[in-house]
DNA sequence: TTATATTTCGAGGGTCCCTCGACTTAACCT
DNA sequence: AGGTTAAGTCGAGGGACCCTCGAAATATAA
């Protein structure tokens, strides 16, 4: 068990770097978010050896809540279930600035910290695709990889153009994607 | 006129930046391009104030051949020309990684450097979702903003993840936007 | 050749990255 | 309570990069 005022310090850095994040990208000086934690830089090392694995530790809630979404679409098999996959995953992609472009490329990046999860996100979308395509309501040729490329790239527009010009390019792509 | 020394300096910073920026995107270090120019930190930012004015430049040839084919395609009027329109931007745009976020940025922001090129960009787009319209090979809802979104986040998607994937996203986008 | 306007140079102050040895302290033991 | 010590914290420091600005160099024209 950690002792008391590393545990205290591991908050704060999660509770700053959350909204330095939000606020400015995943690129957000790390020596701000150790300043404004109240904590030295080697501090912040100290727990959060780079950047990646304190972006891993931000997402391990969200991811959380993502995958438990996931899996209810997986089991009530509802026929708009692969829509709000999409949608979801997007919103939760443009948390961050910069996030877009981790996600796809930890995808397929072995060593990425964020693989496991970006694999589970693509395993679900698989799911969901082989769900539609069973039921007819997608073309036989749309992928897992499409669908996930789709969502980051939606993601991406949101953070650097407009959420409503992203959106709508994801009707167009789904549109695009039915028979 | 300007001077020999000044005239075969600014060439040699143009020609290194190109392939700097074109291997490692459009936040190449501005002092390594200098140092592999042969050149002083200082006369860099003589010719090029800052990062954006040295991009404008080299985007310069780009965009003339670019806005050829963009007028070119209105004059011939035939099917394909939207298409073809919106894959060659998305090239246009993946040419450095970071452009397509650039010039999504600079199309609304007036103060821009590469703003008037995004816009004549937008105004050929326009044109030819219009005439599309006209055709009725393209839903009617479709805008001009809606392609311009397209082809950058497409662009985007070429850099951080593969040049197919993003091909298949124009795929089915562009099936989404047919009637 | 000389004068000068142009251009170049690069040190320097600022931010940020990350490391590492010295210091501090929470927690456990007697 | 006081001592011990492993766990945690600190922050100077070296490296990369940003951009500026006064001093030095030089291309061009008279």
């Amino acid at each position: 068990m950690p002792r008391a005022d590393a545990q205290r310090n591991y908050d704060r850095l999660l509770t700053v770097a959350e909204t330095a994040f939000r606020e400015h990208g995943i690129d957000a000086p790390l020596e701000r978010i150790a300043r404004s934690a109240g904590v030295a830089v080697g501090t912040l090392y100290g727990h959060f050896p780079n950047r990646r694995t304190l972006l891993g530790a931000l997402l391990r809630e969200r991811n959380e809540a993502l995958f438990e979404l996931g899996d209810r679409l997986l089991a009530e098999s509802a026929d708009d279930a692969l829509e709000r996959w999409v949608r979801a995953v997007t919103e939760h992609a443009a948390a961050y600035q910069g996030l877009a472009a981790e996600l796809v490329g930890g995808a397929d990046d072995e060593a990425s910290e964020l693989h496991a999860s970006c694999v589970r996100m693509m395993r679900i979308g698989e799911d969901l695709v082989a769900r539609a395509r069973a039921a007819a309501t997608i073309r036989p040729d749309v992928r897992g990889e499409d669908v996930f490329a789709l969502m980051n790239a939606a993601a991406w527009l949101r953070g650097a153009g407009s959420a409503a010009e992203a959106d709508r390019i994801v009707d167009f792509a789904l549109a695009g994607m039915r028979p």
